[in-house]
DNA sequence: TTTT
DNA sequence: TTTT
């Protein structure tokens, strides 16, 4: 009971996010995201990178597939959950996963422009704080998602 | 590079913190942390308990097993980080895990206190919150802890 | 553009919650947090408490009136916000307060229990993380509110 | 007892960092630093800014001075505090503060480099993330800072 | 007083 | 698999 749960990363994306529509007309989507750290190391600069399962849910990954690409540096607020599933030769397995609360992305105008003409896009994202206004049932997150 | 990576947690311990000490003289410590959120289900009121890998490192290891037990409310602020390792069938596996950068001792003055006599510990550990003051370098991070 | 402004605190209320019905049914509740930190200062245990301006909106509100009151601990996440005002003899003042977005009650089972007799009130509130669903537009926020 | 007291901020210096050398040596960095959010009223896009004064002391004072300017976006994390003070007209006044106790630069490359020649600066500080590893006590900061 |  |  009365327990708080809260990651905050600021990091970039390792690929695209990858959108599923579930049965009964769910969204969610996925991604990884790299967060790096560098110290001295014998008088060398080492980088360490940590890599995040990021999942958003419904509205909050609509949003995501619209505007978070390959490379981009965002801030996302969540919650970790871990998950249990089993691979293909059926031997039980557990992830750990952020499941994205809001995001709001980060860096320079050029960030949040489009393709090889870096046209600007129609929306205004540039504050895309997003609240996740959905209730997020365990029905939906404990689904066997195959990521 | 240049990234944040930051977890806070409000939960109880599930276990006493195990306590090892490896080659060198580093001390680790480590334990589960119970974060629970309950929500409406249908009108029936669910809890949803979620388990944390926290590990604490030299001093804050020290200090975690001195003052932290089953039981105990505890906020913790740290780092994700996941780790692979092989498995008694020599699987590879994947844990990710908190390691912690620094916690407060949360709850009523009666959580402070020790044994069944209540005797108050001699150290004043209201508000232990500990910064890990030790450079942790991943050569200790990496290790192979048979968690 | 594109910023975060998060606030985080753990700490006991310093009075019950003060409740406001602006025009237009809007709810406005206010509280001053107390979050103390102990520290060594020449071998004695010195404590420095500092006080917070706890300010929520509508449904949040609502909530805190009903759950929260003097000396108990409770998680507040929310944002700063720094608002001008004058004073009786019209001078101009600043006041920075933090506007609650959630709170979770934590402590002991007897901490959500009510009045002298220690009955349990109705609803279970052990787990009292309130999002604040509303849109909270500056029209609101900016009213001259006689704190 | 037992308190948090934590925020969190991802915004851009308002102005170069103010620095100060206080009797005994000891460092201290100002500056503000500002968190906008936009939001939709009516139709029309409305972007809000929050001013917010930040305090670093020492090292981290110090760090502060070289790499950070007016402009640079970056990441904050420290402690709320209130403080008073007497105006030119002896009137007593309260001013909030954020004391940093660690940031890390976010943004691009060019963010990180000095002067109208773009010139890379010496010092590897892609990843300034500064732990303020030294122990800041109240007779530090409790000082009468003309800020 | 920043940034987009 | 990102970024610098």
């Amino acid at each position: 009971m009365s327990g708080i749960n809260k990651v905050i990363l600021v990091g970039h994306l390792g690929k695209d996010p990858e959108v599923r529509h579930l049965e009964g007309g769910v969204t969610v989507a996925s991604f990884p995201l790299a967060t790096s750290e560098t110290y001295n190391k014998d008088g060398k600069r080492v980088e360490q990178t940590e890599w995040h399962n990021i999942v958003l849910w419904r509205g909050l990954a609509e949003v995501a597939s619209k505007y978070l690409q390959k490379g981009k540096l965002v801030y996302i607020e969540g919650k970790l959950r871990t998950r249990s599933f089993e691979d293909k030769e059926k031997v039980k397995k557990y992830v750990t996963e952020i499941v994205a609360e809001n995001f709001t992305m980060l860096g320079r105008k050029s960030d949040f422009e489009q393709g090889p003409s870096a046209t600007p896009i129609a929306a205004p994202v540039n504050d895309t704080k997003i609240e996740d206004e959905f209730t997020i049932g365990p029905s939906d997150e404990n689904g066997d998602l195959p990521f």
